[in-house]
DNA sequence: CGTGACGATGTAGCGTTGCTGCATGGATGC
DNA sequence: GCATCCATGCAGCAACGCTACATCGTCACG
């Protein structure tokens, strides 16, 4: 039972597919076709079955991949325990950070890891939706995400450790020659009618706009989707629109007000994400615990 | 990070070598010193160290041994969960055992197991002193050891099970004419100056005559060290001696009687000792299933 | 104190494994 | 119904890991 074999079949499972975990694992697909089929033969029951053109783990094939995550995790650890001898962590972690999380984050854990000798960061930012951030922890070692204050958890399972970071608030972003402008807050009720720029669909904190939206008593009017905040930011200056910024990240141009937005809850959490065995391996431990450390400056600064 | 190699190294660690490790894996020492080599190249901490002629691990190479156990652990419950799938059990287990405690467990066992379709049994006899028969387990899947009854345990650590089967009293044997051949018991004070038949030193339950002499006040007159009981048996029958044998295994030959000795702790412990990644093997459990069922049997009847 | 034996470790050579590239077959969607 | 996408089988090739042999160091014995 090989335990590269047991990743490959991992990798299918979260990621869906032969051709997505080719990609992820840096094969063709046919290897990894042939990983699976040599490892169904020797356990001797179906792992996988055809769906459609794609393809899905049995139960038994879950049941594997699940057990293939222990193994993981006592590779790396094993790993980790020769580690404990060297005098200093080091190797390359890759970092992984939505755009506006990026831009809060990781300038400041980056200076923070030159300090260190021999940690090498490896940073990206990956924009994608709220769903597809935990396949993300495939390629990464760790994956910065953000979801909204009241959603529920992360869909990854026992397979990922879910990090808490900080809670970041949502203020409503307008003019500065806006009448909301001047307030030191709004409530849902001030913002009826004002046309609105909100994520596209799927992305995080878009479902935050919604409960504005039910608190206020109608539904917001959104005029544009934009999922960048400096083009947002950019948009709300020239007065095509209101909408909602995270507090932390925002600039601070002088053209646009952040105003606290209270009678709702409003905010976005921002977590790491990291597959458990990752967790294992201890330059990937001190990264988080600079992350930790830097979101804790954040919060109560 | 290789688990085969993670493999070896554990071996080399419990087998006190390169060549001894070899042997049991099957392969040439050359190929067994590579995988060290290749382990350490990659985790850049040198894990053996030369002593004498031979080679001990490290501090460093311990850790990654332990860690190693764990893997292996990770590993074959993988394939137990993939088992689970299967409507039967089945592959083959290799037991060994002690001579004496082979004729007492084996053959049933094996009555036992012919019943269960698909699991084969390649049961040996494996005379080993004390020491080694937590080697052993390297080689096989279920070990079937003895030690005295108020003996230590194993000192396999936390890579073995031990999973204890039954005690068995050490009687007196002596010939059916002999003067104590009519007691229903007797003390260590009766055995006083008596012609002792013992086992080579270092074999299990070497010690028990030992803890005799010492209670009756002299130490044990020693004219022969024969480690077979049926040797013993027929020297004690022709009167050359008098012996210590288990109750249970003894045959009884008519000539030969065995008298229960009191005051004095006499007996051994018959455990089964497992590698705790075997231990995982859902065929594995089974036998041991069998097995323990089977010692109940005995100590019961 | 030299000699023989044993044990670990390099090196050369070879077989096997596991990869890529390409072709095929099945399922989907426009 | 055709184009597309995906998984899979097959041929070829590279790389890895094994064996066999030679070497070096250490220990026992004369």
């Amino acid at each position: 039972m090989d335990a590269r074999a047991l990743e490959t079949l991992r990798t299918v499972g979260t990621q869906g597919g032969v051709t997505a975990a080719a990609a992820v694992l840096h094969l063709t697909p046919s290897a990894v076709s042939q990983q699976v089929a040599l490892l169904q033969r020797e356990v001797g029951v179906p792992l996988t079955g055809r769906v459609g053109r794609g393809l899905r783990l049995t139960p038994a094939g879950e049941a594997l991949a699940e057990a293939a995550v222990d193994v993981a995790v006592a590779l790396e650890r094993a790993r980790a325990a020769c580690d404990e001898f060297l005098e200093r962590p080091q190797g390359v972690v890759r970092v992984s950070a939505f755009q506006s999380g990026a831009q809060l984050l990781l300038p400041a854990l980056l200076t923070r890891i030159e300090a260190i000798e021999g940690i090498t960061l490896e940073c990206t930012d990956e924009d994608v939706a709220q769903d597809d951030f935990v396949a993300l922890t495939d390629r990464m070692d760790v994956v910065v995400a953000h979801r909204p204050d009241d959603g529920l958890g992360w869909a990854g399972g026992r397979a990922v450790r879910v990090v808490p970071l900080l809670r970041e608030p949502l203020d409503v972003a307008v003019p500065h020659d806006h009448p909301l402008a001047r307030r030191t807050e709004v409530r849902p009720e001030d913002l009826r009618d004002l046309p609105w720029i909100a994520v596209r669909e799927g992305f995080p904190v878009a479902t935050v706009l919604g409960a504005v939206g039910a608190r206020s008593g109608s539904a917001p009017r959104i005029v544009h989707r934009v999922n960048d905040f400096h083009v947002v930011e950019a948009l709300v200056e020239a007065g095509h629109g209101v909408s909602l910024l995270p507090r932390y990240t925002f600039g601070g141009g002088a053209r646009v007000r952040l105003v606290p937005l209270v009678g709702v809850r409003a905010g976005r959490r921002i977590d790491a994400l990291l597959r458990r065995d990752r967790a294992e391996r201890l330059v990937v431990r001190r990264v988080l615990d600079e992350l930790r450390a830097l979101a804790v400056d954040i919060d109560t600064a």
